[in-house]
Order: structure tokens, then sequence, then C-alpha cells
DNA sequence: CATAGACAATAGTATTGCTATCATTAATGA
DNA sequence: TCATTAATGATAGCAATACTATTGTCTATG
């Protein structure tokens, strides 16, 4: 096991909450609550009441709930491409690589590190069902030029680069990586609550969607089409 | 063309804003506001105020405003199934029925339905940008069983038939179905807005992403693994 | 020992989301 | 034609949300 330090942008935060230990009670119970009550219905206030501080407080670490937001998903993203970099760094087949990806993208691979204040679990849970959230709103560009999605454009852009040591001509590693990972999210999702929309049994959910992802894979990469 | 009268379930309205000029307007007004500032700063106030009429009377229509993009929204699916009834019924061969429903999905065919108080471009633009807000949510299990994402399950389920009459053997119709339609419009959007996470050139972006959309349909469906 | 920083405590404001009441007008039909 | 009902407008109000500002205490450091 190794000890990280995930250093995420200063534009997320005004105060930077791994400093604190207030700071990491916020971060440790903003994924338990937005974990058990969604996004929408998770407040600051609520939050201060959970962990005895007050609202103020919880204001000085972060602008908004948003921001908050942003700031545990460019964790996720960012651990994810430590994670990624981990297995697919010594190994050199892409083959195995690309597969070790899908059981990253499900969740499936054994943890390299440490954090001592995050549910990752619920993390996961967060990111499958909040993320979209993030950019699909009217200042998706202004958040971007801040680079608050940096984590999650980077990790695509690895991946692309792996897609590109599979089949070095392939023409679309850029869009197969975005789509990958959505589709890994939005599958689990819709198993899980709109399972018509699906072809899994939830039994068996994660050994089939990575069955789904890696004939994806495969199919698009080694395409004639 | 043709004039339709799409009957939505009424568990989306409290009154039905077809029936009305009132209803119609709050409509016609929901799809451009919710597109010009977004669904979150899109507040039943604002919309009142533009068109001259209280809040108290929008809320005799709908129970709030997730409820009215829920509304327009399934607006759209049940008219994007008329659609792809109408340009897959008489053709026989499902290769040209699969691109059609390309065009349909990146919003390229024409239009062979009248809806004179719904402007459809703008309504394409919140669909793509925030339909995925009506099903991620803590309250999806309730809104499934009050049958709100009928239309949409509806069409994937059309969709995957459509597979299967192409490739009786593919295992994955639905799942392949739902990750078409979704990847249609996020790929679309972070084309425009983050484009990194895509191969699309701004200028071609519909052709490039029909390429990419049959190019992930018919490999899947073709392939090996 | 002074001082800066972190936090708690408290208060206050504007906006949002929603409900209730009552008056006015328009449509329907007896 | 009058009575009734439905639809809307006008207005009020309330609880929750999303913030901002001020002041005081405690503590670590220099």
């Amino acid at each position: 096991m190794m000890e990280i330090q995930i250093r995420l942008n200063p534009n997320l935060y005004i105060k930077d909450p791994e400093q604190s230990e207030l700071g990491r009670n916020i971060i440790k119970h903003s994924i338990e609550m937005i974990h058990d009550v969604g996004f929408e219905s998770f407040t600051f206030k609520k939050l201060a009441a959970n962990i005895n501080t007050t609202e103020a407080s919880v204001y000085r670490y972060f602008e908004n709930k948003h921001r908050l937001l942003s700031y545990i998903i460019n964790w996720y993203w960012t651990w994810m491409e430590y994670q990624f970099s981990f297995y697919t760094g010594t190994v050199k087949d892409p083959v195995q690589n690309i597969n070790a990806l899908i059981s990253l993208l499900v969740f499936e691979l054994d943890d390299q590190f440490i954090s001592a204040h995050i549910n990752k679990d619920k993390l996961y849970n967060i990111v499958t069902s909040e993320s979209n959230k993030l950019y699909f709103t009217h200042h998706v560009e202004e958040d971007n030029k801040a680079r608050m999605f940096k984590p999650y454009k980077d990790l695509c852009h690895r991946i692309s680069q792996l897609f590109n040591t599979y089949n070095a001509k392939y023409r679309f590693a850029h869009s197969l990586a975005s789509t990958l990972v959505e589709t890994a999210h939005h599958q689990l999702f819709f198993a899980h609550y709109l399972p018509s929309l699906t072809d899994f049994d939830k039994r068996k959910i994660k050994t089939e969607l990575k069955s789904f992802l890696s004939h994806m894979a495969f199919s698009m990469l080694d395409s004639k089409y």
C-alpha cells in the first residue's frame, strides 16, 4: 500500500481541505451525505449540522456545493489515473492493459492507495450518478477554462494513447475513450435502476458489464468499418 | 406534413398543457428559457414574468420544474419514436434502417411532423444537455414506477429490436441501443464544449459523429468478440 | 507576549420553491 | 338570460436555500 497525496487544482477550493482536520471532515462527510441523500438535497447547512460546525465555516473552504462536488470528483479521476498508471505502466501487452482498464472502470481492481478519510465505494457511487452534472451546465466553458475537467480529460487522453498502442491507425481513440468511460458508469446505473435499458443480470452485473465493455472496445478497435 | 397530437402520461402534469393557450405558452417559453439560461437557473417565477402570468398559474400545470423538464423531454422521445417508425416502418433493409436511426439521433432527418409551439432545434439542444438530469436523481425508482421514462425505454426497445433483425444472435441489443443514444448526445456536447474528448472537427461534427456512431453500431453487431 | 490564523456563534439578506386565498373573466348549459 | 363552473390573475406569505458579514475566542508560532 502506498500513501498518496492528491493535490488538486486550487481553483476548486478557497482553502485546501487537505490541510486541516475540519477540511478533511468536510470531504469525508460530504461523500457520505451526497451518497446517502443525493446531490440535489445536499446542502452546506445540513453538512455543517452533521459535522458540528457552521455553514459559514464550510463556505471558507468551498465557494458552493457545485465546487465541492467538483473537488470530490476530480479527486476520483486523479486517483483513477494513478491506478491506471500503476496497472498499465509495467505490462507491455496492450490487450492486458485494456482489460485492466475495464476492470478499473467497473471498480473491480484492488486499490493500492491509502486515503483515510475517503470512502471509496461511496465515492464510486457518487461519480456514477452525479459526475455528469459537473459538465452538463451552462457554465461548462468557464469551468473548462478554469481547468476543472483536467483530471478527467487527462485520463481519457491516456486511455486513447493506450488504444493507439493497440491499433496505431485507429481514428476514434478519443471518442472511444470517453464513450467507454461514460458507458461503464451509465450501464451500471441503468442495470440497477432502469434494467430494461441493459442486457445484464442483476446478480452478475459486473462480469457481464465487463464483457460488454471489452466487446465494445475490441470490436471497435479491430473493426473494418 | 402531418399533424401530431402527442399525448403524454398524465403523471407528468397536473393540468394538460396542450389543452389551453396558457399551457402551450408555458411549454413554448420553457423550451426557450431552458435553452437560453440552462435548467438550473430556470425558475417558474422567471418563466411567469416572461409570459405575463403568475407563478401560481404555472404551478397549476406542473408540480415543479423537474416535472416540466420531464414533460418536455418525454415529448421529445415520443416524437422521436414516431419518426423512427416513419423512417424504418416501410424500408425492409436493416442496414438502411440503422443508418436512418443514426441520422435521426444526430438530428439530421427531415421532420414530418408539425407542432406549432415547439422549437425543435432548441428542444434537441435541451435534450442533449439536460436529459441525463431526469434519471440521475435519488428518486429514479419512484419516477420509473410512475412511468416517467417510458417513452425513452420504448424507443430503446424498438432500437434493440432493429438490432436483432440485423443480427438475431446479438446478446447486447438493449445495452447497445441505450449506449448509442446516449453517445450520440454526449459526443455532440463534448465536440462542442470539451473537444479533446472527441476526434471530431468542429466544422463537420455531424458527418463525423455519424460515421463514429455507425462504426460503433456495425462493429459491435458484426463482432466476433 | 503579541499577533495572526482558524474557527464558532450569530445575524441578516435575497432568492427559491411552493401554498393559500380571493377576485375577475370566460365558457357552458339549463 | 341567468347561474354555475373553470381558468386565470393578483396578492400574500412562509420555510428553506444560498450566501455574506461581524465579532469574539482560542491556539500556535515567532
